[in-house]
DNA sequence: CTCTTACATCAAATATTTTTGATATTTACA
DNA sequence: TGTAAATATCAAAAATATTTGATGTAAGAG
C-alpha cells in the first residue's frame, strides 16, 4: 500500500486510468457482456454484432479497456478473443458490482461471497 | 438489480456517471484527503490550501463529485463543509480500496473486514 | 503467391471535459 | 445598510477523448 505522498500520486494516476476506463456506457456494456457471456471469451467479430458498433470504434474501446488492465486477449488464428480480467475486477470493484462485471463460473474464490 | 435491457442501460449510465467522477487523480486526491483527514469534514477553503488549487476550479470538481453523490455538503454559516458518503463508497468499491478513499472512524460496519 | 477475413492503427473531425478569470450569491458583522 | 469573506456559477479558452473513414497488418485458404 502506498505511504508516502509520491506512492500516494503514483497509485491515484493508476488508479485515475482504470476508472477513465470505467467510465464510459459502452465500455461497462462491453465488460458485461464479457463477464455474462457463456463462453469465457469472445471475439471481435461477435462483439461487433452484439454492440452494433464499427469495428475501429470497438477496438479503440477494447484497447482503453486492456491498457488499463480490465480484459485481456487471446489470439487464435485470424481470431481475437478477449476476457475478463477478474483479478483487477476483483481488486477495484465491491461485491455488489459483481453481477454486473466479473465472471463467476470459472472457480474464482474471491467471488464467493457474492450472492449474485 | 437490473433485469432487462433498458433497466441495465440506465444501470450502467449511473454508473458511468460515478466511475466519471472517480476518473480524475485530483478528484481522487480530495476524496483521499476527506477520507483520511482527522475531522469528518473539510471546508473549502482548508481543501484550497492543501489541493494548492484555485478556488472556482475547486469548486467545480466538488460539485462533480456531489453531483456522482459521492461527497456530502453541510453548510455551517459561511463555511461549506465536505464529506465522504461511505455508503455509496461502499457500494462501489472494493475493499481493498477502503484505505484510500472511505472513512474508517465512523463506526460504519461495512468496514470492519478490511485490515487497512 | 494472391486473395480474403479479421482486426489494429492512423489522422482529421467532432464532442466532451477542464481550466481560467470574472462575476454572482450568501452570510456575518460593523 | 454597507462591507468583507467564503463559495458558487458562468462563459470563453484550452486540453482530452471519441468518432469516422481510410489504410495497414497478419493469418488462413486456395
Amino acid at each position: 500500500m502506498a505511504t508516502n505522498l509520491q506512492e500516494l500520486q503514483a497509485t491515484f494516476q493508476q488508479y485515475e486510468k482504470i476508472f477513465k476506463a470505467l467510465a464510459d456506457e459502452k465500455r461497462l456494456k462491453l465488460l458485461n457482456l464479457l463477464a455474462d457471456s457463456k463462453e469465457e471469451s469472445i471475439c471481435v467479430c461477435d462483439l461487433e454484432e452484439v454492440m452494433v458498433m464499427a469495428q475501429s470504434k470497438l477496438s479503440y474501446h477494447l484497447k482503453i479497456l486492456m491498457q488499463a488492465g480490465l480484459i485481456q486477449r487471446e489470439k487464435r488464428g485470424t481470431l481475437h478473443y478477449y476476457s475478463i480480467n477478474n483479478e483487477v475486477m476483483n481488486h477495484i470493484l465491491s461485491e455488489e458490482l459483481c453481477c454486473l462485471f466479473r465472471r463467476s463460473d470459472n472457480g474464482d474464490k474471491t467471488n464467493v461471497t457474492c450472492g449474485c
